[in-house]
DNA sequence: ACAGTTAAGATAGTGTTACTATTGTTTTGA
DNA sequence: TCAAAACAATAGTAACACTATCTTAACTGT
């Protein structure tokens, strides 16, 4: 056993790989190196390849752990989601009161982490860029059907009830629960990839994070929550 | 001269294309046939020589027309945009009441239209379907900031900025009035396909469209518009 | 200490993709 | 009717996405 990527052991579905990357040294390169090959060239880019040249290892070593760059992908981003389930199970743990909950689980889907203060999980900003730039790549492919059905979807669905179900408690009215959540979601990561790419589709504020605050905003009007944060 | 696409012309930055598709039997072979295709077998698999057999004719052909296949998938969704600028201008013409432009925009935006029912585009239902499964993938590369720089992406901004001015009509004082409205863009092509094919993550509402009554409660209440629709 | 297993390195090979180049034939429009 | 453009036909290349095989190194249990 070699040492881990984090204190806490996040569990990835078994079928996007072929050998755990998380029980060798060798697969623990694979992963942190290839985290920032992808964040420098872009998934498109990216092959095993050029992994294995910088890493000194093999095209083959490489397949032996993953079967093919599109699973290298949706097992990061399966590591990804299941960072933001652990922490929001933190950060709503032993709070009564469902406007709290629902607002500290939009900081954790919402922010992007300061990469000084990664307590938990490394690498966690380092996957945040990766979900802003590729996540939306993944599920739209001709095999999501056959990949939900291997599981493969079942943490992000996952956080999506949970924070539903905030949605509810604080408005058991409101009809779209779900769509809200992951609408949210989704929307951090393009508005974010719209800052800094083409930033006449967002909107900036002075010395704040402008999306944190449109989040806050549309969840406090539809839900109809009138306090103060 | 041939057939066109539709009676009007949209007109599509000259960057994406080689030769004007648009201006012979061809080029309108490639662009109906490689728009099925797309649907059929998705941006991953689709390759002009697939494309080239099923026409009848051959890659370099193809090539004449279109640099590579991202540039094809580019020039499509821009035809798409075009559409939907086009149609917006249609539905907001002559109309003075801010909060109408808004909800027909948002009609424009959100609805997909009826296969037996388009006036003005031909394709206007397969470009919709083609805009769902493909559009998030092409400016997520790491050649977005060229692109954006010759233009490409001009007209998507078009369409956000006009949506966002009717949205400052309506509430002058709403401070994300871009941001709302790509929000609602993307979310409306990412929920459409959730609902097909990841329906956890979305809500449905029997025998009506869930997304536009979603994307209109959330316009009415963010911006504090309270009148029925 | 030694045999057995497993992981990794080294190397080679295959079919497909994403093009480019060349040459010859047909179309068309001035 | 003649010249230019468009298209077809064919060939070729480098990179990509793997798969297979063989050897060496390392660790495992008795």
């Amino acid at each position: 056993m070699v040492h881990l990527l984090s204190t806490v052991d996040i569990k990835v579905n078994d079928k996007l790989f072929l050998k755990n990357p998380t029980s060798s040294e060798l697969g623990m390169k694979i992963i942190n190196v290839g985290i920032a090959l992808l964040e420098e060239i872009g998934f498109e880019n990216f092959t095993f390849k050029k992994l294995a040249v910088r890493i000194e290892t093999t095209e083959a070593s490489i397949y032996r752990y993953f079967e093919c760059k599109h699973s290298f992908l949706l097992y990061l981003i399966n590591w990804y989601w299941g960072m933001i389930e652990y922490r929001l199970l933190i950060e709503t743990a032993n709070i009564d009161d469902p406007i709290r909950k629902l607002y500290n689980s939009l900081h954790v889907l919402t922010s992007v982490p300061n990469p000084e203060n990664e307590l938990v999980f490394q690498r966690e900003s380092n996957l945040k860029s990766l979900a802003i730039n590729e996540s939306a790549k993944i599920y739209r492919t001709k095999e999501v059907d056959k990949e939900n059905e291997n599981g493969i979807y079942l943490v992000y669905k996952s956080i999506v009830t949970r924070v539903a179900s905030f949605i509810q408690e604080v408005n058991p009215s409101y009809p779209f629960p779900a769509m809200l959540t992951s609408t949210i979601i989704e929307s951090s990561n393009h508005q974010r990839f719209f800052k800094d790419h083409l930033p006449r589709l967002t909107n900036t504020l002075p010395d704040q994070d402008a999306f944190e605050n449109f989040a806050l905003d549309l969840v406090n009007k539809t839900l109809g929550i009138n306090g103060t944060n």
